[in-house]
DNA sequence: AGCGTGAGCGCGTATTCAAA
DNA sequence: TTTGAATACGCGCTCACGCT
């Protein structure tokens, strides 16, 4: 009989609370032993093991319930429930669980703990809009960022994983682009929205989080609050805005040497400057800028006013139109 | 050069054993 | 029965490597 009980156990993965308790209990009422000492070797378990099985029905209501598989709830996750609850109180672990207790969901072990543990944090945002969204993220492309990112917390928030890893093995996606997506989102929610989001795609992200790394996070969010007034309102590219960061944009009192004369014949004027391959992405605003300006000019107007008009507007309001004059 | 990937490292957590 | 400590295990992180 002995060896019975103790295969029963040793089969189990892990050992069971419910399986002790039970085990135990049946032996008492057959008479096999009266203390739990004597019970031990029967059972296969150690003293403490017995001891925290038994305490498993002392748990607050509700919490055994968010366990998927009840039946596997182990004599170490007894005890670090106890221990949160001893140090954290009851009411804590119960605003911490009661959302869930209440709408009846179920969890693996581990995302039960860390959701007693109070670690669960981001996630819950994203069980809030899973359900009318979660269908359209699974559908649509994941290769966002911030769709991935959605989809881990979405995860976490369910009990579908509780890791990186899990996530990676449950959606196939490598580790590193789980953990670099919700990194990239975080650090996003932590900047003022500096260009669409759209546009947060994981190779501008990667450069962002370089950066953050770089400066830390202090350093960053200051350079960003400063970019932000600057280019509020602009419309400004996740390109110019990096380039903003590293400094590599031209500004306009960069643009000194601007010039513009005759060209060969007469449909042609040459416009000179420094930076020109900067200026020359912004030839459609530049050509507008010049259309418009002429409209302003009066037919009697000398050559030489129109020169001058020409060139403030170039120099003020187009040569870069995307950032304020300073 | 930039990007993604995988191996190895260090750390925190889970588990077990032992003593108070 | 609780608490402390040792050990096992899994995870995230970094870095080097190879591919595009």
């Amino acid at each position: 009989m002995t060896m019975t009980h103790n295969g029963l156990l040793r089969s189990f993965k892990k050992r069971s609370c419910y399986t002790i308790e039970f085990l135990y209990e049946n032996g008492l009422a057959e008479g096999k032993w009266t203390t739990q000492a004597d019970a031990l070797n029967a059972l296969g378990v150690s003293q403490a093991e017995l001891s925290l099985a038994l305490k498993l029905a002392e748990l607050p209501d509700g919490l055994i319930e968010l366990f998927e598989k009840p039946a596997e709830i182990t004599p170490y996750s007894v005890r670090v429930m106890r221990e949160v609850i001893a140090r954290d109180g009851l009411e804590i672990v119960g605003q911490r669980i009661g959302e869930h207790v209440a709408a009846g969901n179920k969890f693996p072990t581990r995302a039960v703990l860390a959701m007693v543990k109070g670690q669960v944090f981001a996630s819950k945002q994203s069980l809030r809009w899973s359900r009318e969204s979660e269908n359209r993220i699974l559908k649509s492309t994941l290769d966002l960022p911030r769709n991935i990112s959605h989809r881990y917390h979405l995860g976490v928030a369910k009990g579908e994983w509780t890791s990186y890893s899990g996530c990676s093995r449950a959606l196939n996606i490598s580790r590193k682009n789980i953990r670099d997506a919700v990194y990239i989102k975080a650090l996003w929610h932590s900047l003022p929205v500096l260009f669409a989001e759209t546009e947060l795609t994981f190779a501008v992200g990667r450069k962002l989080l370089a950066l953050d790394k770089d400066w830390g996070r202090q350093v960053l969010l200051q350079r960003a609050q400063s970019i932000y007034l600057k280019m509020k309102g602009m419309g400004a590219t996740a390109e110019t805005v990096l380039r903003e960061f590293n400094n590599e944009n031209v500004r306009p009192s960069d643009l000194s040497r601007v010039r513009i004369r005759r060209g060969r014949g007469t449909k042609r004027l040459i416009i000179e400057c420094n930076h020109a391959d900067f200026l020359f992405q912004y030839r459609r605003e530049l050509e507008f800028a010049i259309r418009s300006a002429l409209k302003k000019i009066t037919v009697t107007s000398e050559g030489i006013e129109i020169n001058r008009l020409l060139s403030n507007h170039l120099c003020f309001k187009t040569a870069a139109p995307r950032f304020s004059a300073t």
